[in-house]
DNA sequence: TAACTTTGCGTGTGCGCACACACTATATTT
DNA sequence: AAATATAGTGTGTGCGCACACGCAAAGTTA
C-alpha cells in the first residue's frame, strides 16, 4: 500500500495541513517539524500522486511557446504540430500552453515578443531559436525571474536552461559523408546550403564540416564542392549558374543541407536526372519527391519529435517530477523510399 | 468551461446518479431517460475527466502480458523493456501489468500458460506470439471471454483483435535489397537464417523474398545464395561449410535476417575481413561489434517501441477512449555507426 | 501594558468522478 | 390480496491531494 499523506502525517505525529507546507515549501514549519516529516516521507517512501494532486490544483500551469511563424518554413511547422500534439497528449495534466509566433528573419520581431511573453509571467516558456544572441538573452532574463527555459534548435552555452533540445549538425554531416562515401557512384559531391539567415549558417557549415571530414577519412577520393543557391531572380546564385557548375565539375551527388532539396530537384533534376539528390526532413514537397525517386535520401531531423519531446520535457519536470537531462539530442532517421510509409 | 457530469445531469433533468448509469451502460435507466442524457451529453459535449475518473475509479485494470522468457531471446528482451517502460510511464492511471513467460520452443508451455492466464479473467491480454495456431486458439477464446487481446509479432488474420503491432517483413527485405542495391562492391548476397524455428520461418522468407525481389528491380545483376546457418556443432551448415560457400561464390555481402548477426560476425568475419554485413535490432551484441566496424549497418526492428506502443495502445484504448489502429507497423530504422549514437 | 504582527500549527472543503446504497412505483409470483 | 421481485431513480461517500482559513502562542511595536 502507497503512503499517504495522511500516513505521513500520522507518522510524524502532527496534521495533514503541516505536511502540505512541507512538501510544498510553504514555510510557517519549524524546523524541527519540518526534519521530522521529512524523515517521516523518506521513511514511508512518500511519493505524491499525480492523478489526485493534478485534480485537486487550483493554479494551472502556463506554459508559453516562442517559434516562428509555421508558414515561413516547413521544418518548423512540423516542429509546431509536434508541440501541439505534446500538448494533447498531456491535456489531462492541466497543462495551459499558448503559442506565439515570431518573424524568423526579424531579430527584433523576437526581442519585443519575448518581452511580452514575459509579462504574462509563464511557468516557462518553449523557446524554439533562430537567433543566438537574442536566445541568450530571454534565458537570462527568464532565470532571473525563475522562469523555466527549454530551448529547442540553438544550443546555448553557459546559461543555465533547463533542457536543451536538437541536432548535433556536425553530426549530421557526418552521417551524409558515411552514406555518400558507400553508394555507389558518388564520387563528385556539391554542398547546397539554401539560406538567407545569417545565424543558421553556423549549422549548414557545420554539415558540411562534418559531411567533409567523412569523405576524407575514405580510401576513395571525393570532388567537393559548396555553393549557397537562392531561387530568387537577382540572386548571384540562381539554377542556370548552378546548372554550370554542376557541369563543369561533372558533380555527381548533391546534399542539400536544409529542408529545402525539394527547391533543387524541381529546378534541376530534369537536366541532371542521374544526380544523387540527399535533403533533410519529412516535409510534404520532399516526400512526394522521394516517392517519384527524384529525390534519393532524406535525413529527417525529427522536427515533430523535437516539438513533443519538448512539451514532454516539460511535463517530466513540473508534473511528474522525473529527473531530465540537460541535452537531448534527437536521431537521426534515414529514410528511402522503402522504409517512408512507417515515419509518416 | 468543460462540461462535467453534474452539468449533464441538470441539463437533462435527472439526477448524477443517472447520468452515471448511462455513461457506464450500467442498465436500470428507461429508454426515454437515457435518450434525454445521451442528448444532454452530445450537447454539452461532453468529455469525461480522465484523472477524476482514474482517482474515483475503484477497479483497477488488468492487463496481463504474455511473452516468451527474455534470456531466450534478445528481440523479445527489448520488447520486454519497452513494455515495462510503458507500465512504469501510464502506472499513474492504475494500470495492473502482469508479465508471464513460456518457452519460445515450446507451443505446448504457450498453451498452458495461456490457460492460467485466462483463468484469472483479465480485462486483456498483451500477446507477444511466436506461435501462429496456437495464438489464434488464444485470441478465439478471448473473444468468447470479452476479453481483449493486443497481439505482437504474429499478423493473425480473420479473427478481431484490438490491434496487431508488428512489422512487415518483406518490406524489410525491400529495404535491405535497396542499400544493397546503392551500396559499393555488393554484388554477391547471401541471405542468412538463424533458426530452428519453423514457424518464425515465414518472417525469415518474406525478408529474404522483399530482398531477391528488390535487387531483380536493379538494372545491376546480382548473385543470390541463402543459407539457414546454426552454430551447434551437429548442425548441417556449421561455419566452415558456410566458409566454404563464401569461398566458391565469392561473396561480398551478408544480410543476416535474424538479430543474430553478431553469431555470424564473430564466426565469420575474420576470414573475410572484406564482407559487408547487414543484420537486425540494436542488441548489444551487435551494437558492439557495429561500433567496431565489424558489422556494417543495422536495421532496428523497434523491439523496444513495439512493447511501449503496445501498452500505450491498451491505455489509450481502455482508459483514454481513444481509437486505435487495428495495425501498427513499426518503423524501420537504418543504422550505421554515425547515427548509432541517437538511438541506445 | 495594550495593540499589533508573525510563527506554527490544525481543520475543512472541494476537485470530478465511480460506486454503493436507499427508496419508490410497478410488475410478478404465490 | 399479500408477498416478493425488479425497473427506475436519487443521495451520499470517498478517491488523494491542494489550498483557504482559523486559531493559539510567541514575538514585536508603540
Amino acid at each position: 500500500m502507497k503512503a499517504k499523506i495522511k500516513d505521513i502525517a500520522k507518522h510524524a505525529g502532527v496534521s495533514t495541513g503541516t505536511v502540505d507546507r512541507v512538501i510544498h515549501n510553504r514555510g510557517r514549519v519549524s524546523s524541527h517539524t519540518y526534519n521530522k516529516v521529512k524523515q517521516a516521507m523518506r521513511e514511508l517512501r512518500y511519493k505524491p500522486d499525480i492523478v489526485a494532486r493534478t485534480l485537486a490544483k487550483k493554479e494551472k500551469s502556463l506554459l508559453k511557446i516562442l517559434i516562428p511563424y509555421p508558414y515561413q518554413d516547413f521544418y518548423w511547422k512540423m516542429i509546431r504540430n509536434g508541440i501541439e500534439q505534446g500538448l494533447t497528449e498531456f491535456a489531462p495534466y492541466r497543462i495551459k500552453g499558448q503559442t506565439v509566433f515570431y518573424d524568423m528573419n526579424d531579430p527584433g520581431h523576437f526581442e519585443s515578443i519575448a518581452q511580452q511573453i514575459l509579462q504574462e509571467k509563464p511557468h516557462a516558456i518553449l523557446i524554439g531559436s533562430e537567433f543566438y544572441r537574442q536566445t541568450i538573452d530571454l534565458v537570462r532574463q527568464c532565470s532571473e525571474q525563475d522562469i523555466q527555459c527549454i530551448v529547442m534548435n540553438a544550443e546555448i552555452q553557459s546559461i543555465p536552461v533547463l533542457t536543451y533540445i536538437g541536432i548535433n549538425s556536425y553530426v549530421v554531416g557526418e552521417l551524409v559523408g558515411r552514406i555518400i562515401r558507400s553508394t555507389r557512384g558518388c564520387s563528385s559531391v556539391m554542398v547546397v546550403h539554401t539560406t538567407e539567415n545569417i545565424d543558421n549558417t553556423i549549422h549548414l557549415k557545420n554539415k558540411e564540416l562534418g559531411l567533409f571530414d567523412a569523405l576524407d577519412q575514405s580510401s576513395l577520393s571525393f570532388q567537393k564542392e559548396s555553393v549557397i543557391f537562392s531561387n530568387k531572380k537577382n540572386s548571384e546564385m540562381d539554377s542556370s549558374s548552378l546548372a554550370a557548375i554542376i557541369k563543369e565539375k561533372e558533380i555527381d551527388t548533391v546534399y542539400v543541407t536544409t529542408s529545402k532539396a525539394y527547391m533543387f530537384a524541381n529546378a534541376l533534376k530534369n537536366q541532371f536526372p542521374d544526380l544523387y539528390i540527399i535533403g533533410h526532413d519529412l516535409i510534404d514537397q520532399n516526400i512526394s519527391l522521394l516517392k517519384q525517386e527524384q529525390i534519393d535520401l532524406l535525413i529527417d531531423q525529427s522536427g515533430y519529435r523535437m516539438g513533443f519531446l519538448s512539451v514532454k520535457s516539460w511535463v517530466d519536470h513540473h508534473i511528474l517530477e522525473k529527473e531530465i537531462s540537460e541535452k537531448q539530442y534527437l536521431p537521426l532517421d534515414i529514410i528511402y523510399k522503402e522504409n517512408l510509409p512507417f515515419y509518416i
